[in-house]
RNA sequence: GUGGGCGUAGCUCAAGUGGUAGAGCACUGGACUGUGGCUCCAGCUGUUGAGGGUUCGAGUCCCUUCGCCCACCCCA
């Protein structure tokens, strides 16, 4: 017997339904601000991530699905979105039409341990503004972000923003939260010590109790941001506050990949559940090989906002018919009748029983509205028996009566699937 | 990579200290042969995740292995 690969995972229905309603939410978001769509290939070369996401990145190190391919080409698949697209924009020449207001979903893969929400093939939603480095493209963004997770049913919602600072302030700080950690450095958690010379910012991450007594009087950001990136940061808070956004401001924010630089921020649910994160990443272009350009992003994790969202923002079920035919009835008209209920409502027949009410038990089973008899007596004046489940009644119409008495659930059911 | 929990029918789960693998749901047929939901009756479903060991005897104990879940790490 074939397994699934671990960490991977079939969407079955009716959980299918709920990933489409999410995704067909979002898209009309995304509509409404004006982002477009962009599909890039989850195949990708090995290098583009080395050089944005950074060599000493976990994904990069550890977590990437790497093959070589029949030429020795040495590719990836796509373990995170902006790379991707920032290679897109640079390559097709977009850097002349600027600004880009892009946004995509898919599935991307990194190797990890799966556990609650998290897989080894999951599921984005992001969207990057490039070249704007305003303010308000980035209250734009963050709105819109926070638009699309209501939009989809959750309400609980509150976003932590903080400042990276330009490339000299964090340096500047990172080397004052080195030397001020150093001096803890018998009493860290082992992973902070690990830290603490690759990339002590992380270690403000710690949940380790220990490390979170001393990083309390440890150096803040905020202290060596110049009066600029404060007094942005604190606009950012005011407009989202001020639009009905829960804001607040953590210093110890940090962000694992490398290309962030000033904004960045995270968006928890439900309490501290974190399902999407994003921020600044103004040299990430640049360092792909394009003109100096700065941009902004942010992504969801499909799969945790799944967890969360409830169930029934599924539309409830279309209505839908389900055709008895006798089994003396020619196939022929069987399959005559079948294209005409198609065109009115969503229609499948039911396999062959004995008796009729094995069919009808099959279909309310199904969860049909309707079920269409045909037997020989109707087939002899043209008719149909149309009955509604619900109600257990029962009618008699010629065929041409169908489309008129079906209109109703027509217009509900097929304009839904047309949109 | 580290730590913990769990694998028995399609699903949810039973099977005191080792002693004939079971129930509910689901499915199929019948009561009811052109009219569903209720009820009753009958039937179907298994290498107990896999491999090895101990034993007269293993779902149960021991070892190995695989898989799933959860936490850490990291991240969405």
């Amino acid at each position: 017997m074939y397994k699934r690969v671990k960490g991977t995972k079939d969407i079955l229905p009716p959980e299918s339904s709920l990933w489409q309603a999410i995704e067909e939410k979002t898209r009309k978001v995304f509509a409404r601000y004006c982002f477009y769509e962009l599909r890039t290939p989850i195949l990708e070369p090995y290098e583009l991530f080395v050089r944005s996401v950074g060599e000493g990145s976990d994904i990069v190190l550890k977590e990437m699905y790497e093959l070589v391919d029949k030429k020795g080409r040495r590719l990836v698949l796509r373990p995170e979105g902006t790379a991707s697209v920032a290679r897109a924009v640079i390559e097709n020449g977009l850097l002349n039409t600027l600004p880009l207001k892009l946004y995509y979903l898919g599935p991307f893969f990194r190797y990890e341990r799966p556990q609650k929400g998290r897989f080894r093939q999951f599921h984005q939603i992001g969207a990057e503004v490039i070249g704007d480095n305003s303010l308000e493209g980035e209250v734009e963004l963050v709105d819109l972000l926070l638009s699309v997770l209501k939009e989809v049913g959750l309400d609980d919602l509150r976003v932590v923003v903080n400042s990276l600072g330009d490339v000299n302030e964090r340096i500047e700080y990172t080397n004052a939260l080195r030397e001020y950690l150093a001096a803890y450095e018998s009493k860290l958690s082992k992973d902070s010590r690990e830290r603490l010379s690759r990339n002590p910012l992380r270690i403000l991450d710690s949940k380790d109790p220990v490390d979170i007594k001393i990083l309390e009087k440890a150096p803040s950001i905020l202290d060596y941001l110049d009066k600029n990136s404060i007094n942005r940061l604190e606009q950012l808070i005011f407009y989202l506050s001020s639009m009905g956004w829960k804001v607040e401001s953590d210093p110890r924010l940090v962000r694992g990949i490398d290309y962030y630089t000033g904004l960045v921020f995270e968006v928890l649910a439900c309490g501290d559940l974190s399902i999407a994160g994003g921020g600044r990443y103004d040299n990430l272009i640049e360092e792909l090989g394009g003109k100096q350009t700065p941009a902004v992003g942010f992504a969801i994790g499909m799969e945790r906002v799944v967890d969360l969202v409830d169930k029934n923002i599924i539309d409830e079920d279309s209505a839908k018919a389900v055709l008895v035919a006798f089994s003396d009835v020619p196939r022929m008209e069987v399959f005559d009748l079948l294209a005409t209920l198609r065109n009115f409502i969503p229609t499948e027949v039911a396999p062959s029983y004995k008796s009729i009410g094995k069919a009808i038990k099959w279909a309310s089973r199904r969860n049909a509205k309707f079920v269409i008899i045909l037997g020989e007596q109707e087939l002899s004046e043209r008719t149909v028996k149309v009955k509604i489940l619900d109600s257990g009644s029962q009618y008699t119409l010629k065929r041409e009566e169908l489309g008129a008495f079906f209109g109703g659930y027509y217009e509900k059911n097929m304009d839904r699937n047309a949109r």
